[in-house]
RNA sequence: GGGCGCUUAGCUCAGUUGGUAGAGCGCCUCCCUUACAAGGAGGAUGUCGGCGGUUCGAACCCGUCAGCGCCCACCA
């Protein structure tokens, strides 16, 4: 193992007694985080190997890659949050675990910023070619790697930074062409004629889910179509006028009356001069537009369905980058012009010929590029595809099986809906940063040649007429298909024997946000199932959205982003990471992000920096403390107080809730059984406490270190999936711990048998009464140094016999000279001018002679007499409905004949006092 | 046109086997008590969107209405 030391632990060394360090008086997160950090790369613990792997289990995940040249924003901040939980928590459980690492190649994004980078200097790549333009993307993509990179490793993350992969990588590469292969000879990749998404600025195809619709108000125009013999004229609807020219039919309704007669005629196409034919089509919608449809099928995927079944022959008007096409059959003035230029001319010169009928506003959806936003074209084009709906159907049996679940359960429906519909991919990309497609055109037959396997090498002759004429296809594949083979891809598929993909294929759990269902957990599903014959993960949890404080969607455009690494740098990674996790509920609801709320978390991490700096300042110089983790090596609970015995009981509930919590993917719950625990439980009380048992010294004072330590030992292990650099960097001050890191320390297991509910509620209670004392000195403006004396009368044994073990327990929370405890209500006598509180059964009184308001006392007591009588009337009932006592489980009416005992018994301390102050 | 989510304290939101509501922030009062003023102590605050139903009992289940947000769908 590599030596590495921190600097904050300069001398430090495992070993079981040590005299303990302290902390440094400020907590300052800046300069423990890259020190950790470095600590746990030296140790290399992010390995699975380096682990403890004492549990006999593996567990794996993959990161989603991030885009290569990307930025870390928000979303990758929380989605690697929770995988760094995952991951540490199941490392510390004893898993054997791997989280892969890596990068997506994002073929569109990232040509296109390489794209715009070269015209600013006024090249294009098309003057550079294919070759060329590949070596400047790969230089600019090696020099940005690494930025993403450091991003991720200020969020703390733990995955293994050794096996990272890159989508373009050789490994990948051969697993991509692979299961193109394979698709391909199972038939479900082919190559075909249809009208495809086309971005006319990317000039590439691209996929139904990357188009983005967008409601726009344009106009619908009416224009004319005259017969021939000018005797009347057929009107038609289009949202898209200049492609008219691309026109081959008219198509009518074969019931539509208005047009029946006109069926099977023909009528000149305006401004072109040229006939078309008028057919008939159930598909027609008589009540739209005019009823009658104009039938582009190059530019028109309904067009296009129409004009194959009518056998009409497709005619292109619109070029690759959405200009009008030099051909005759476009009016000259139009030809070559840009096509919303065109709309407009086409528009002009229908009025002036006396075509247009009329221009109605109109609201419709326009299909968007996701990557550029440019308005989609649709373009009858050749592209490849994938048959979906094989794949689907089993990836529907693998949820029907349970092979899979999704957390939130509800994203299922979206999952099985998207599924249960689902059209054909395209893959193909007009691109050239991608994977290339492995098919080969021979110029000579027309044939497609593609490999047998992967390792065959590139065909150099046609096997149909021996031509050596063949070139690859020059499309490459949509980015999603090697995200899609993501978590076999990495682990060395397609060799099966490949030792990762034998040990941590599948996956266990694969966490997203919800907007890459289908973009992402979808494909990995279809690919998992198909080429490997599993599921890739059993869980998908899926998480919501960070918006800012408004609610909206960060964007560039907004201008609203919020730039993690700034906030870590500003409140510390720790807090960053608390505040997250916190945030994050179970139904996965969007996050507004407002600066208060990562608030808490630094304020958590300076609460728990303190403590633990208290802990260890009194552990100084001490060599007799040699206290293990409180569930390693039970300390001896006999020898211990109640207060002592308390914690620990509090301590082995908050274990036990934590890890049913993590167990469940209730991260929001467990930040917050943490942040209770800590700060109300073991600050606010025992650490209070403690400052007392300390100055007995003794035997007194070393237990009180000894439960001090294990608790906050404990702690620091059950926050270290969350918050990992304070935790490591408080856990090496440890002067007794378990492992080198915490990284592979035990996670903390509840012991169950320390766990008494008896004592628990005995000293909530003397803790209520401590506050119900401190409430009257506020109340009546006590001065701080001045004492009160206290008699508190408690019939109720338990109550009695813990406030009498607990005497200096309360004399040390709060300012009472004299503290008298009765085991019986006096009835009357006490004294008037006293102030009272109810505490469960018992009665706390304070004398104060002269400081009492009769009045301002009178009516506090009134008020708290009202709302007790109204939950007496409720409960009583209750208790009287006979329906109830017959229905209601027996535990719920008991609790309320104990709640109603309780309440009769303050109702009648507090009328006695009342009728005592008149 | 379908589908989903949200509506709870002034603000932001928790609250799954249905058992009389919680947190953080903010607000009011007091306190620099040697772990922490990034703190401590005490306090106030809710017709759980409206209406109806199921139930002994509903913030939670069902129906319906209203407002907000999102996803999907080829209507030219």
């Amino acid at each position: 193992m590599a030596d590495a030391s921190l600097h904050l632990t300069d001398s430090q060394q495992p070993q079981t007694k040590q005299a303990a360090d302290t902390l440094s008086k400020s907590y300052e997160p800046q300069t423990i985080e890259s020190d950790v950090y470095r600590f746990w790369e030296a140790h290399r613990h992010f390995k699975p190997e380096s682990g403890r792997n004492d549990s006999g289990k593996n567990f794996s995940m993959v990161i989603p890659p991030p885009n290569v040249t990307g930025v870390l924003h928000m979303g990758h901040a929380l989605d690697n949050t929770i995988q760094d939980i995952l991951i540490r928590w199941h490392r510390m459980l004893g898993d054997k675990t791997l989280w892969m690492a890596g990068t997506d190649h994002a073929g569109i994004a990232t040509q296109n910023v390489v794209e715009k980078n070269l015209k600013k200097e006024g090249k294009s790549k098309e003057e550079l070619g294919r070759e060329a333009f590949l070596k400047i993307m790969w230089e600019w993509v090696d020099d940005r790697k690494s930025d993403i990179l450091n991003q991720f490793k200020r969020l703390g993350v733990s995955p293994d930074w050794d096996r990272q992969r890159f989508t373009l990588d050789e490994g990948l590469s051969k697993a991509v062409r692979q299961a193109f292969i394979t698709l391909y000879h199972q038939n479900l990749i082919y190559q075909g004629t249809y009208v495809v998404n086309w971005c006319p600025r990317c000039t590439s195809a691209i996929s139904d889910i990357e188009t983005e619709y967008v409601d726009e108000d344009s106009y619908l125009w009416e224009i004319s179509y005259p017969l021939p013999d000018d005797s009347a004229a057929l009107v038609v609807a289009t949202t898209r006028p200049e492609t008219m020219f691309g026109d081959v039919a008219v198509a009518v309704n074969p019931n539509d009356p208005r047009y029946k007669k006109l069926i099977g005629k023909t009528v000149t196409l305006p401004l072109a001069n040229r006939l078309i034919p008028v057919i008939a089509d159930e598909y027609v919608d008589t009540a739209f537009g005019t009823g009658a449809l104009k039938i582009t099928p190059a530019h028109d995927p309904n067009d296009f369905k129409i004009g194959q079944k009518h056998g009409l022959t497709p005619l292109w008007v619109l070029d690759e980058s959405g200009k009008l096409k030099t051909e005759s059959i476009i009016p000259e003035a139009l030809q070559g012009l840009e096509r919303f230029e065109a709309r407009k001319l086409t528009e002009k010169m229908l009025e002036e010929g006396g075509f247009l009928v009329r221009k109605i506003e109109h609201s419709h959806r326009v299909g968007h590029c996701q990557r550029c936003q440019t308005v989609i074209e649709p373009l009858l084009s050749k592209q490849w595809f994938v048959k979906t709906k094989p794949l689907a159907a089993q990836c529907l049996k693998a949820l029907d099986e349970e092979k899979i679940r999704f957390i939130p359960e509800r994203w299922e429906k979206d999952y099985v809906r998207w599924l249960s519909d689902i059209q054909d991919w395209c893959i193909s990309r007009q691109l050239w940063w991608g994977h290339q497609i492995p098919a080969w055109h021979c110029a000579d037959c027309q044939g497609v040649v593609v490999p047998e396997k992967a390792e065959d090498a590139d065909p150099s002759s046609c096997p149909l007429c021996q031509s050596g004429n063949l070139t690859q296809d020059p499309d490459v594949l949509d980015t999603w298909f090697s995200s899609g083979l993501w978590p076999f891809s990495t682990m060395g598929w397609p060799d099966k024997k490949a030792p990762d993909f034998r040990d941590f294929y599948p996956t266990d759990v694969l966490v997203t946000g919800f907007d890459i269902i289908f973009f992402w957990v979808a494909r990995m599903t279809m690919f998992g199932q198909q080429l490997t014959g599993k599921s890739p993960f059993h869980t998908v949890y899926i998480h919501g959205l960070i918006r800012d404080e408004k609610g909206q969607k960060m964007s560039k455009s907004k201008g609203n982003v919020v730039d993690p690494v700034k906030l870590i740098d500003e409140i510390g990674c720790d807090g960053f990471r608390y505040a997250l996790t916190s945030l994050i509920t179970y139904g996965g609801q969007d996050i507004k992000l407002a600066k208060d709320k990562l608030e808490l978390g630094r304020v958590f991490s300076n609460k728990l920096w303190n403590a633990s700096r208290f802990v260890l300042m009194n552990l100084e110089n001490n060599e007799a403390v040699d206290s293990p983790a409180v569930d390693a090596q039970p300390i001896d609970l006999a020898m211990l107080s109640d207060m002592d015995r308390w914690i620990l009981s509090r301590y082995h509930q908050t274990v036990d809730k934590v890890n049913t919590q993590l167990q469940e993917y209730r991260f929001g719950e467990y930040a917050d059984t943490l942040y209770e625990f800590v700060w109300s439980g073991f600050c606010d009380w025992y650490v209070e406490y403690a400052k007392k048992q300390l100055k007995e010294g003794g035997d007194i004072a070393l237990n009180t270190k000894r439960v001090l330590l294990s608790v906050l030992n404990g702690i620091l292990r059950m926050l270290h999936p969350m918050m990992p650099y304070i935790t490591e960097a408080i856990y090496q001050k440890l002067p007794h711990k378990a492992a080198v890191s915490i990284m592979v320390d035990r996670f903390p297991t509840a012991e169950l048998g320390s766990i008494d509910e008896r004592l628990n509620s005995q000293v909530d209670f003397v803790l209520e009464t401590v506050r119900a004392i401190r409430n009257i000195r506020q109340q009546y403006n006590v001065p701080h140094p001045q004492g009160v004396n206290v008699t508190i009368e408690a019939p109720e044994p338990l109550e009695y016999e813990a406030l009498q073990k607990a005497l200096p327990i309360i004399q040390h929370f709060v300012r009472v000279d004299k503290l008298e405890v009765k085991a019986t209500l006096s009835g009357q006598g006490h004294q008037e001018a006293a102030a009272v509180n109810v505490v469960r059964h018992s009665r706390v009184m304070i004398p104060l002679e002269g400081i009492i308001d009769v009045g301002q006392e009178k009516d506090r007591l009134s008020k708290k007499q009202a709302s007790l009588q109204k939950e007496q009337d409720q409960i009583y009932k209750m208790l009287s409905n006979f329906d109830f006592l017959e229905k209601a489980p027996p535990e719920v009416i008991d609790k309320n004949k104990a709640r109603l005992q309780e309440v009769n018994q303050q109702l009648k301390a507090l009328n006695e006092q009342l009728s005592s102050l008149s």
